[in-house]
DNA sequence: GACAAGCAGATTGTCGACAATCTAACAAGA
DNA sequence: TCTTGTTAGATTGTCGACAATCTGCTTGTC
């Protein structure tokens, strides 16, 4: 008999689709911070009632992305400079130990894994398709949060993962410039290829630093304008995350 | 005028107290792990309708300690040895950097909120109240995520306390026997209040091992059981978390 | 003009009923 | 006996309608 590896059905209640189209909303910048979620339109534009819809919200309001304020609406959570902070430190603390946990599981499949993602990254860098380099420039640094053979910390870095991307894409967003053509991970899939686990772990602070800094002083710029006058409070009452 | 402070009023939706009676539910052990949740039997039991029941299952299931599959039911996460062993060890990284980032954050309201909860937890233990022995632990532990200033790494710790406590409880029920009233916290909160965070970050990890190991020992015991016989596997599938 | 009371309008929260799907038992055929 | 098709029952997913709550405007009063 022929061997088959079937992999699991796609999901195909409403909810599960909604939430798919809510997150990659939400994380392409499509719906802005701040901006208020209404039930009724939602649901109509999507041709669903608003059960599913509702429960997909408070998926969403769990994974981080969306806060919910009784009686008064579900909001895009509101991106603060502190808040980009917080996670990027705590990146740091993650990535640190991913590494660590990940070295001795290297195996070949690994390698073939990591170029491939690696040439993702670069294709979508040429394609100046800036979404989509976001996309896979965090699914490159993922691979070691996959590898490391621990669901928790997995779980946790997809839930950071879901803030950077959109702190990300509005910071491309706004800038609205092709990237750099310059392939800043080439080194750091070099260090994790190699045999220096120290070094991979310092390069990987020391390279997500770079983009953190530019990122933090654009959402500084966000904030000061936003409390000057009329900030992104788009509808209704905001919320902090 | 007299300063008054008030506190924001309780949430009084369905939904938010039905998310909590779930979990405590689920966190004292008196839903078992594996276990499926009939949505009819439970909304008729809390005499609700179905639709805030399944949206504060829904947050569960984010949240954690709950899975569901679709058409099939949702079920309270079953624990592994492995799943312990991943919990404790990232636990371990975030109590690291809490400690570090609450170390210059001490101030005189810490050192009283700390003895105030160190209190709650010998008062627990005199009055042989294991639950709450374990909930007052927690959140005597939980100190340093809530002064760290980073509401990322508390939310994160806040997740994963949600298992540990789950894991805790099954654990003490199965034993069923008072714990030893020797105080394990006092050494921790001395070096919380000293000046060599070297060593309180040591410590953090030690003691916290010493529990560990115990359940650990305790879910291999579980696993073995269930293996080779009708396991914990109440009613429909079960599932792995 | 300032301020409280009251009244629409819109939006969220909840309900009961129906549709889609799964599970298990049973019958039919090789 | 094993496999396959069918059916009934139970459970989950979804829908449309109603109730509760909030917001902003209007009205009336001082």
């Amino acid at each position: 008999m022929a061997k088959l590896d079937f992999s699991p059905i796609a999901d195909t209640t409403r909810r599960a689709e909604i939430v798919g189209l809510l997150r990659r909303a939400i994380l392409t910048g499509r719906l802005e911070p701040g901006q208020k979620l209404n039930e009724l339109r939602i649901s109509e534009q999507m041709r669903v009632s608003r059960a599913p819809l509702r429960e997909a919200m408070r998926e969403l309001v769990q994974e981080g992305i969306l806060t919910s304020i009784p009686y008064a609406g579900t909001f895009v959570i509101n991106v603060t400079a502190k808040d980009i902070d917080d996670a990027y430190s705590l990146n740091k603390v993650l990535d640190e130990f991913a590494i660590e946990r990940t070295w001795p599981l290297r195996d070949q499949r690994f390698f073939d894994e990591l170029d491939r993602r690696h040439a993702a990254v670069k294709q979508a860098t040429r394609d100046l398709d800036t979404t989509r380099q976001i996309e896979t420039a965090l699914q490159l640094h993922g691979l070691i949060h996959e590898w490391a053979d621990n669901s928790v910390l997995l779980e946790t870095w997809q839930r950071l993962t879901s803030r950077l991307q959109m702190y990300f894409a509005l910071h491309q967003r706004a800038r609205n410039e092709p990237v750099p053509a310059v392939d800043a991970h080439e080194t750091y899939v070099r260090l994790l290829k190699g045999s220096d686990m120290r070094a991979a772990q310092r390069h990987a602070k020391d390279h997500i630093d770079l983009d953190f800094e530019e990122l933090l002083a654009y959402a500084r710029g966000l904030e000061q304008r936003g409390s000057k006058g009329a900030g992104a409070d788009r509808a209704g009452r905001p919320k902090g995350g």
